[in-house]
DNA sequence: CGTATCTTGACTAATAAGGTCAGGAAACTT
DNA sequence: AAGTTTCCTGACCTTATTAGTCAAGATACG
């Protein structure tokens, strides 16, 4: 199936994600978030290690070293991760075209960017309105939901499902 | 870079745009699409064949054979034709968890199928708000521009650009 | 010093996308 | 009826992208 964005993509939120739940108490070790997310370890080196150069992140090394973010989570938006993991936009020069070398998209578009471009613009409009903080607000209120009604899968190893 | 949607499936879109510029003056050919649109005519050939099953398409065999549409130009909307290509929506359970096995979404959710279904549903609408006649009054209103004001794009051969 | 951590780039493996081929079946033309 | 032109079909191949691993080094703490 066609996947709305590459894993790295999505590991690289759900990493900032964990960071966030641990904001205001120091380092995280990638060993933690690669357990508590369920990423691969060595792959999530690499990940972190780029997503470092965003500045939204920030490393210390050493014994109680690990990453931490570098602003509140309500100043980060999935778009600032997105965007940041896949260069820069899929919006310009007619998202979609074959032949970016003969196509007159930016001066005069063809009949199917005006559609392309309101695609990318639709998806990066969630992107920019969803903050780490309101996932961080989504998660306590679906923990809130499972200890009133416990079922099997509440059981369920946190970090699985992104 | 990420491409928004499969060449593929770009390929089904403009191959129906070119049929739809043929509406009601017979079944087209596919090598003439294939010339027309730039696609490799015996990947085309995959393409139409698999899109048939969808019905939106029919075609006939033999010399004067070809593919035509079966219903007219604003009957069909990019999202027919996407949802097709693609199997059943990305929206159902949790469009980009990584643990469908283990993952609780479609009951409870996790702290980004909320998002990432705002997603889906946002890049869905698009398309099912795009009619293939639209694409036609688009290229239509590009023809007349470059009418009025040619320049060296407008020599451009057509179907460079999806 | 020793250990635990991040840092970096190069490497490999798996999967998906993109594209090709050959042989067959229908339908028209003459 | 013969011949040609087209669609039909599934299996096949190639390439690009994604996913993931490894090893050696640098930094920092105790």
């Amino acid at each position: 199936m066609a996947q709305i964005t590459p894993k790295k993509n999505q590991y690289a939120l759900r990493a900032v994600f964990e960071l966030a739940k641990h904001q205001g108490r120091g380092p995280t070790k990638i060993s933690h978030i690669a357990d508590a997310q369920a990423i691969p370890a060595r792959f999530l080196e690499v990940i972190l290690n780029k997503l470092k150069h965003s500045g939204l992140i920030a490393s210390k090394r050493g014994f109680t070293g690990g990453y931490f973010l570098t602003r509140s989570p309500d100043e980060i938006t999935v778009g600032d991760i997105m965007n940041f993991m896949q260069g820069p936009t899929r919006t310009v020069d007619c998202a979609a075209c074959l032949s970016k070398v003969n196509c007159p998209s930016s001066r005069r578009g063809c009949a199917f960017s005006s559609m392309w471009n309101r695609v990318s613009r639709a998806i990066l409009k969630v992107y920019d309105e969803t903050t780490i903080q309101d996932l961080l607000d989504n998660d306590r209120r679906l923990q809130d939901k499972r200890r009133q009604s416990p079922t099997r899968a509440s059981q369920t190893k946190q970090g699985q499902c992104l």
